[in-house]
DNA sequence: ATCCTGCTGCCATTATCCTGGCAGCAGGGA
DNA sequence: TCCCTGCTGCCAGGATAATGGCAGCAGGAT
C-alpha cells in the first residue's frame, strides 16, 4: 500500500468523476489488479467512501460528513505516529504532515474530556447516506435502537442533522409516527436507501421544522 | 522507528518528568542508543518538543498547545495516508487509527455536483474549529456577513450545528445579542479561537436550545 | 447461461525499512 | 584536560511489508 498510489487513486477518482474498474486503475498506476484491490480495501478501511460493484467498477462517493467529534488521546497518538511514517517521497506531503503535527496537541488532554458515543462500525457510511437522502429527497430505511434497546425498522424522510458537543441527531419525518422525530445518530444500527423519494416535500418539511423549532431563534 | 517505541518514549517522558539520557531510554526500551537517537529525531521532526543537551539528556518540554485549526485537504491526505502506514501491530493503535480516519472528511465533491452550501474557501477550517469550540466549550470569534451584506464581528458560544439540504447553520449564544442566534455557515467570513471559554455553561445552553426548539419533537 | 467484475486466501519473491555497530565531531561540566 | 553525552554518516544483516500470480467464489448485466 504505497502512500503514493493511494493518493493517486483518490486523485483519479476525483478527476474522473465516474466509475473506475480495478483493471483501469491497475493500468494507470502500473500495478496489478490484486494490489489495487488491496489498496481500495485499505482506503475503505480508513473511511474513504469508495463503493465497489461487481460488473461496474468503483465509485468514490462525494461528500461524506461525520458527526464532528474530537480525538481521543489514542487517536491523536495514532495520527502523530502515522505522520512519522510518511516517507519524504510521498508526493510532497511531508510539509503538510509537519503542519498537521503542529496543529495537534500531544500534551495530555485535560481529564474530564468527554467522549462522544460513536456510530457502530457497521454504519460508517451513514452520514454520507444521510446527506444524500436529504439532498435528493429520498426515503431512508433505518434499523433504529430505541431507548429501551429494542430494534425497530422505520422509513424516514430526513430533514436536517443536528450536531452538538454531546450527541448528534437526525431530524426526520417518521412514516411510522407520521410526525417529525429526533433520531439519535449513534442508535441507527443500519441504514439504506431503498426506492422511493419525497420529491417536492423537502421544502415543506423544512418549513415545518422551522416553524416548530427555530422560530424562536432569530437569524443573525 | 517502530510506532510502539515512539509512544513509549513519550510515555516515559510523561511519567518521568525529568531528563532522560539516550542510554537510559535505550535500556528501558530494549533498543540501542543509535536507534533512540533516530527515534528522538523523528519525534522532533514531527513537532514533539523534545530538547536534547549534551551531557544532560533529553527533556520533554511541557505544554505545547498550539492554536489548533482545521486541516487543509493536503493535510488531511497526509493524515489519511499516514494512518494507512500504521502496522497492525502498533500496540493496538489500528483501532484508533480507523476511528480517526472515520472522523475525517476527505472527499471533495468531484466535478461540480456540489449541492450543499459550503463555507467559503477562506474558511475551510471552520467546521473543525467549530467542533473544537463546542467540544471544549470555548468562545469563538467570527466575522459575520449579515443579511444586509455588512460585516460584523461577534463573539459566540457555539451550541450546535444544523445541516439541511439547503443550508447549514450554527446555533450559538451571541454575546452581542445576549441570546441564542442562528448563524448561516456560509456567511461566516472568518473564524478564530481567541482566549476565553464558557466551561460549565455548555449543558445549560444545550438545555435552553432543547427547551426552545426540540421540545416539540419527540425523541424516537 | 455467460461474461465482466469485485473480492478473498494463499504463497513465493521482491522491495523496503529498521536496527545495531562503528567511527567521528561537538559541547558542557569537573 | 578528560569524561559524559548528544548527534551524524555509513553500512551490512535482519525483520517486515508490499507485490503479483493463481485459484476460486459471488453478484450484477446481458
Amino acid at each position: 500500500m504505497k502512500p503514493n498510489r493511494m493518493l493517486q487513486i483518490i486523485a483519479l477518482f476525483r478527476s474522473e468523476g465516474g466509475a473506475l474498474t480495478a483493471e483501469a486503475l491497475a493500468a494507470r498506476l502500473g500495478a496489478s489488479r490484486r494490489t489495487i484491490y488491496r489498496d481500495i480495501s485499505a482506503l475503505q478501511a480508513m473511511g474513504v467512501p469508495i463503493d465497489g460493484t461487481a460488473g461496474q467498477g468503483y465509485v468514490l462517493r462525494p461528500g461524506f460528513d461525520l458527526p464532528p467529534i474530537g480525538f481521543s488521546p489514542a487517536e491523536i497518538e495514532a495520527i502523530i505516529v502515522g505522520l512519522a511514517l510518511l516517507p519524504a517521497s510521498a508526493g510532497g506531503l511531508s510539509a503538510a504532515a509537519r503542519s498537521v503535527a503542529a496543529k495537534i496537541q500531544i500534551a495530555q488532554p485535560p481529564k474530564g474530556r468527554r467522549t462522544l458515543p460513536r456510530a457502530s462500525s457497521s454504519t460508517a457510511a451513514e452520514p454520507a447516506l444521510l446527506r444524500r437522502a436529504m439532498r435528493e429527497e429520498r426515503r431512508l430505511a433505518i434499523a433504529y435502537r430505541g431507548q429501551d434497546g429494542a430494534i425497530s425498522h422505520r422509513a424516514i424522510l430526513p430533514v436536517a442533522s443536528v450536531t452538538r458537543a454531546d450527541a448528534a441527531f437526525v431530524v426526520a419525518w417518521c412514516e411510522l409516527a407520521e410526525d417529525l422525530r429526533l433520531f439519535r445518530m449513534e442508535a441507527i444500527e443500519d441504514c439504506i436507501l431503498p426506492g422511493g423519494g419525497f420529491a417536492g416535500r423537502g421544502a415543506a418539511l423544512r418549513a415545518e421544522l422551522d416553524a416548530r423549532t427555530f422560530a424562536s431563534i432569530a437569524l443573525a
